[in-house]
DNA sequence: GCAAAAGTGTTACGAATACACCCATGA
DNA sequence: TCATGGGTGTATTCGTAACACTTTTGC
């Protein structure tokens, strides 16, 4: 404690998350009904206040991990939000985090007192404060640095189709591919391990299944190889 | 002042600036002197604590006019900076802005009581707390941008000449490109309007001036297009 | 045997690269 | 007249885009 800030004002400060999964074909944000006031009963994205002796990016995790029970997410720092009046209750500054995780059908249970659903983003409700603009924000930096940034494959399980991955970034742009192109593209990259095993269900013939080789594309990117899809 | 959040911790919230210019063909950074404790006399951003009822980017506003005299600055909000122990002192979250300002002679007269001065980013100095790691992170995002959105135009001079433009961009990526492949390129966007005037001094045979046209490239954006360079 | 999704190859076009000479002017 | 930086065109390569048929298999 020092002597220097002492008549500086105070804030509370607190860290919201917006996590995006990928299921059934399309791109989702799970939304929570809030259970404490104000605003109580609201549909709204997790967040907590900041503990002190805490990072954000820890904050981000402790919440996040108290949801969905998960550890290991990808995590980003979206931006600061710190209008002086978007909290009803009080001044409120958010440090809006974006996570990507890998929806499956073991973490569907979530720990939380009220309602926690995924939304497609074409259906989100209504929420409090600002937090359908932190979402729209979320959305748009995904949408930037997917294209150029190997992001999408923290949406998909750990081992996944082309099919799968092609429906990915059409649901994130909101757009289709053609399916050749798409295949030759990211084929050509290098960056996928084929499996020997196919994954049935989604059609009849079956879709190979892959993996995606972080440490090659670790070692291309210092070399300057520059990933591009979407 | 609401009740629901009496019980919950306030931290002492700050804004810090990145100020790049670009000036004699070299990317630069505008650091201080700090003028006060703690660390007085080391070199910093310029920064400042976040006034009750003002949001991060009026905050931002406010130190940036008051050091530089200039309003309408390109300013966008990096992030926020938020380590327990990033300030010496005491707990202070920081919200960092980037600022991409157009050096001329006219503005170089900066209102502190200690130094100011511009820094090429190839010769930063060692800078208090965690500045260094805020700079890296906002060349990063500079870089990362200016590749696929029109930011080098908010570093030169309303007039520039394709020269100009050229070496901005060899200063932001640190390598060269070739000239009529350059040309070519930035001409075949039709974003650049063409002036009667041709700025001498860097030639003898002076070079045409142009103008970026902010309209016809929002127009262009709008309808999916897509600005790389770099 | 047929419906439904997966897989694949070729051609055409446009963008990026590599490369060299002339121009205008001040000294 | 010459040194300095500004301006420009073409050929080649590479990546992107357009396009249709065959394969597998559950029903």
């Amino acid at each position: 404690m020092g002597i220097y800030y002492k008549d500086q004002p105070r804030q509370l400060v607190a860290v919201d998350c917006i996590i995006f999964g990928f299921d059934a074909g399309e791109l989702k944000v799970l939304l929570i009904k809030r259970d404490f006031e104000p605003m109580k009963g609201s549909w709204s994205l997790i967040g907590g206040f900041l503990n002190e002796q805490e990072s954000f990016r820890q904050s981000a995790e402790r919440i996040l991990s108290k949801l969905t029970g998960l550890g290991n997410i990808y995590l980003e720092q979206l931006q600061a939000f710190g209008e002086p009046n978007r909290d009803s209750e009080d001044r409120v500054i958010s440090v809006a985090y974006f996570a990507l995780i890998k929806i499956d059908e073991q973490n569907q249970n979530f720990d939380y007192p009220f309602e926690a659903r995924w939304f497609s983003i074409n259906e989100i409700p209504e929420l409090i404060f600002d937090h359908s603009k932190m979402i729209q924000k979320a959305l748009d930096r995904l949408q930037f640095n997917a294209r150029y940034r190997p992001l999408g494959f923290e949406l998909l399980p750990n081992k996944f189709t082309i099919p799968q991955l092609q429906q990915l970034y059409e649901s994130i742009y909101q757009q289709s591919y053609d399916r050749r192109n798409f295949n030759k593209k990211i084929m050509s990259m290098g960056l996928l391990n084929k499996l020997d095993e196919k994954q049935k269900g989604s059609s009849k013939k079956g879709a190979w299944l892959y993996q995606f080789n972080k440490e090659k594309y670790d070692d291309l990117a210092k070399e300057g190889f520059k990933f591009a899809l979407g």
